[in-house]
DNA sequence: TTTGCATGAGAAAACGTTTTCTCCGGGATT
DNA sequence: AATCCCGGAGAAAACGTTTTCTCATGCAAA
């Protein structure tokens, strides 16, 4: 009997039995610790399974259960900003139940989509993460009929499913809340297009925590319009603000970069926050942002958890939820600690 | 009878069968324009089939044919730089072939990139790409010994083995060649550490095209060096260069705003070309950064193309496969084009 | 009429598991 | 001594396809 397996290709559960004498129900429950054995005969399979390598074929055992162990991650981000940290974190938390995640990146493609979706669920995936870069804007493709379980992130869901998202009213209020407490008093808001949800939402935060008189003003997601926002200021007439708030790090970068070229050191004469804590561009800027961080990661970890406990069958309460940002604290800002 | 399927859950080629009133050999055959049929049958059953919302279960027919249509993409690139721009050629190159793509990023783990392997071949995975972020390293497993096919990119290989690689030396005379073009004759090469294989292939071709005399100056892969190393130029003695070619667009982004802080002109007096083409770096430099593609995405392409060609048997040249380069011109080089 | 052959279609095996059911033997209980 | 039950193990069905046979029919050729 040749213990490399009798018929050409892979091992099987067959090979297994043959080489420790026993029949492929016995193989079967003492590798999966069901059944009734003697102890010597369950430690004996597994032995002999291990010496041959056998590896269980996932296509069949999901044929029976019905389960594949796989998810999708469907997403239109071209540039990986959100996609990357959130896909990190969805594969982090099941790698350890055993689940693998197919990366599906549909550019705005209805077309595209529609055939990758199809693709996933003739693959059988257990489930569908949405991901998007906006919270108020659809995937360009209908999850909503699915016979699988969809959960979104970062993108507008179906009315009754699982949607998450970060925190960005209490993210700003971090922010904000950090530049009063390190003394500084003229804070603007410089940041993106106000049809943003987001935008929106950290604009009526950060005019929660200064109180009435705030200045936001509102424009692209480019270093460009923080180069343009800070000239504005500066070459106009009155006081200048000592400090700003910046809608993203791109922002944040251009409004450091024209300031210092301007004379006026940062964080000494002003100081600047971010908002997305991405470390290419936070951690390259001079001096390094001080940033808020939106956990992403975390939120791919628990939107994996998620989906995976519908794929379950467990209940899981639909709507939206909000996942708390963090202030990372570099340079920029200056300041020691929140306790001076 | 039930149309929308008879027993509970997902809806089988059993229904499609039943709904057609024909066996479902005959179902099958007509759906893969197989077998003997009359033209009416295979258009009823196919119409039908439509109708009903079948979707041929990938695990079953995985398990016959030992195919299952999926590969896997192994990753220790962890900001994505590398993985992004790839996986989206593998994908865009695969999707036409009905195969799915396993994204797993293994930070530099030895261990979570086994489990993962693990679950790819427990998967049936068809294949795997193994990609990194240098070509003079290997990933932290070993996949010499896998019962499918890998192809690797962007990564050291096992001898025998194919690898895709971008050719680096052709990349930097593209951009030496430019810069001369235009007129520059005074061109120093800031680039990162000479232990990276590519570094010391861009350093060779820069002194093959320039001839003899340059100046190389090594450092790390970092805005800050581009900036240090500027610093470092023009506070020096002797003549300035009126050329830099850099490394990657992190260190150009360095150099091109120090060179702006110092009050020297870009493109006027001082021409960069950088390395990469990474859009968020070098599109939002000022000005924006000529700089040498990688066509990561086309590399990606050919990999998926590859890993497929072997999954399928069909024969495949082993060995290293250099892909070329090509220049973005955007704004800081001036000069109008190749051809003045 | 018999033979041959093309056409249309179905039966059944196979893929590699898991799970339910059945069987057998032996020690403990009546 | 008859019964019960339990531990140990295997047989077989099931999952949803594809593919290889086999079969029945009808028509043309001998």
């Amino acid at each position: 009997m040749n213990i490399a397996g009798g018929k050409r290709g892979r091992i099987t559960i067959h090979d297994v039995a043959a080489a420790a004498g026993v029949s492929i129900s016995t193989t079967s429950k003492a590798l999966n610790d069901t059944g009734r054995m003697s102890v010597e005969t369950r430690a004996r399979v597994k032995r002999i399974a291990g010496e041959v390598g056998f590896r269980p074929n996932a296509l069949a055992r999901g044929l029976l259960s019905k389960r594949s162990f796989t998810i999708g991650l469907l997403t239109n981000d071209t540039y990986g900003r959100f996609t990357l940290p959130l896909m990190a974190g969805v594969s982090e938390a099941l790698v350890d139940h055993g689940v693998s995640v197919f990366l599906c990146a549909i550019e705005d493609d209805p077309a595209l989509g529609q055939i990758h979706v199809e693709a996933m669920l003739e693959k059988q995936v257990d489930g569908i993460i949405a991901s998007g870069k906006r919270v108020d804007g659809q995937l360009p493709v209908d999850l909503s009929k699915l016979p699988v379980p969809v959960v979104y992130a970062f993108t507008e869901g179906e009315p009754g499913s699982v949607t998450f998202r970060s925190d960005d009213a209490q993210g700003a209020r971090l922010a904000v809340e950090w530049l009063v407490r390190i003394g500084r008093r003229r804070i603007v808001h410089i940041t993106g297009p106000d049809d943003f949800f987001s935008v929106r939402e950290r604009a009526g935060a950060y005019h929660a925590v200064i109180g009435g008189e705030g200045v936001v003003m509102y424009g692209r997601w480019a270093e460009a319009w923080g180069h343009e926002a800070v000239e504005r200021i500066w070459s106009g007439e009155g006081e200048k603000p000592d400090a700003i708030f910046c809608g993203n790090d791109q922002i944040a970068r251009g409004a450091v970069d024209t300031l210092r070229e301007r004379g006026i050191r940062v964080p000494e004469d002003v100081s600047v926050v971010g908002f997305d804590n991405w470390e290419i561009v936070a951690g390259q800027t001079r001096p390094p942002l001080t940033s808020v961080d939106m956990e992403l990661k975390e939120l791919g970890r628990q939107a994996g958890l998620t989906v995976l406990a519908l794929a379950e069958g467990r209940p899981v309460e639909p709507g939206v939820r909000t996942l708390p940002c963090r202030l990372v604290v570099r340079q920029s800002c200056g300041g020691k600690s929140p306790i001076e």
